[in-house]
DNA sequence: TAAAAATACTCCATAGGTATTTTAT
DNA sequence: ATAAAATACCTATGGAGTATTTTTA
């Protein structure tokens, strides 16, 4: 027993004929015949009186008429409901992306992804790393952006960018005004560091031990926003990517100096869950994303 | 598409497992892993994230749920409405008697059918003539009883019992103490008689006319229940069935002398649409009727 | 590693078609 | 006599099973 059935039974009450109601749901009246004899014989009891043309309904048909208008009313009601799920689900794409991917960059990506699909919808979410990590494993997210992601069993890491990791000061720092330093002159300075269990304190530490440099630890913060204001306050100086400055350092908050030898950067990464299936819109976004990329490394 | 498949959903949503679902359902996994796909497909959209375990409902499952919900339960609605529609279908049988087949009969009748099938339900409805044999045509009786009916195309009339015709006059009548009386006797009598359209009277005239015998006709009614009034009330004699003026006899309303000859009976018919199909208690109806009028014959 | 879900393959019940007979008007 | 419904008969689709592979936790 189908839903076809129910339309049917509704058009032969309304048709008092069963061939109009064929004709009208593209049956032939043979089937119809045997659908609606089929059905009866299910319930056990009549629904349409054969003995008299045109058809009249019985007692019983009038109460299962009252059940299929409003099965097939409701059905309408949720086939429209549905649709809109799946025009929105094709049509929006969700990213996570921690803090210090930066408003101003994903301001200027949200302008392409606009200009390129017009009807979409991007929804960025800006997150801690571990919860747009988590994020990403709970389907909350359809691509994140972090830094220091690495690929696990169930989520994918794809390199995006390397960010250069620069020297911060406050604009009344000693250093201020030089444009780049070796890493020798950072010796002893006074540090704001992030907390030693991030995997960008580790880099930052395993690059000044190689250079046999160590700094006077001040301060340490869990992001790098916290750092920025430590050192505009004149906390001392700090290593973080050059991008993440640059708003500050046009504002003439902070001034950044190229660490010689270049060898730190702060790798970020496009994350997704394994075997993700990408709707158009998320497609587009991760090819959008590494043309920037591109762009950028030019 | 079928119901089993909402009923399903449903289940898995319970389960948040398609096995335990399956089992419930008595499918296999196999099976109801394929109707949940193919569900899927059609609406073209995913009800369940299969990526976690214990399954997880999407928004568009939520919807869909709530939908199947309201179906199923309005399903055992109507199935619920039916058996009881099918319930009162086979327990009951519809009669249309003519007002004459008489109250007392008929409650005679109802005992002997209550006694033998105590859960029917015998609903009798007295109409005029032309009514009793309409409501058969439009099956809105199962059985009529009528007197003067023929079989028709449509309609089957069986002989019931013939009703023999007696004299009816008032207690006072000049003849009221007599027995039985020769039909000569009427000669020129005071009679009131029925419409001259109705069958009962053509029969009434023929067995005057064909004995020779004229009567005074003063009033004439389209009902028996008139002539008996207006007998009583001394309006002169009339023709009718005995068996229709028991009750004003016994109240001294009326008294009954036999005609000679006794040529004048009034047919009674038991009437149905053709190939009806009757109900049980419809059946046993029939024959307790037929029964009775065997009874009624010794 | 163990469970649950998906899939490959197969079978067959039944929905649906055409042609014909039966029924109602 | 005519139009509509039922029926006989046939075909093909898809629902459901078993066995197996894939996936998640």
């Amino acid at each position: 027993m189908t839903l076809q059935t129910l339309r049917l039974v509704r058009d032969i009450a309304h048709y008092h004929s069963i061939s109009k109601a064929a004709r009208s749901n593209s049956l032939s009246q043979s089937a119809a015949s045997q659908a609606l004899s089929e059905l009866e014989r299910e319930l056990e009891i009549e629904l349409f009186d054969r003995r008299r043309r045109p058809l009249d309904i019985t007692a019983a048909g009038k109460v299962y008429l009252d059940y299929c208008r409003e099965v097939l009313r409701k059905e309408d009601e949720v086939k429209a409901s549905l649709a809109q799920l799946r025009k929105h689900a094709e049509g929006t794409v969700r990213v996570a992306a921690i803090y210090s991917v930066g408003l101003s960059e994903m301001s200027q990506i949200e302008a392409r992804f606009e200009e390129r699909f017009p009807d979409a919808e991007l929804q960025v979410q800006y997150l801690r790393p571990e919860r747009v990590w988590e994020a990403i494993l709970q389907d909350q997210a359809d691509l994140g952006l972090m830094s220091y992601a690495e690929s696990s069993r169930e989520v994918v890491a794809i390199p995006w960018r390397d960010e250069e990791m620069v020297v911060a000061v406050a604009p009344d720092h000693r250093l201020a005004n030089e444009n780049s330093i070796p890493i020798e002159a950072v010796e002893g300075e006074g540090f704001v560091g992030f907390d030693e269990d991030l995997p960008i304190q580790d880099r930052i530490d395993r690059y000044l031990r190689e250079h046999k440099v160590s700094v006077n630890v001040t301060l340490r913060f869990d992001n790098i926003e916290m750092i920025k204001q430590a050192v505009a306050h004149g906390a001392g100086m700090s290593i973080m990517p050059e991008r993440v400055m640059r708003e500050d350092m046009l504002q003439g908050r902070l001034v950044s100096l190229r660490l010689e030898p270049a060898e730190l950067f702060r790798p970020v990464c496009i994350v997704h869950r394994r075997r993700k299936v990408f709707n158009e819109v998320a497609t587009g976004l991760l090819e959008l994303l590494r043309e920037e990329e591109k762009r950028d490394a030019a």
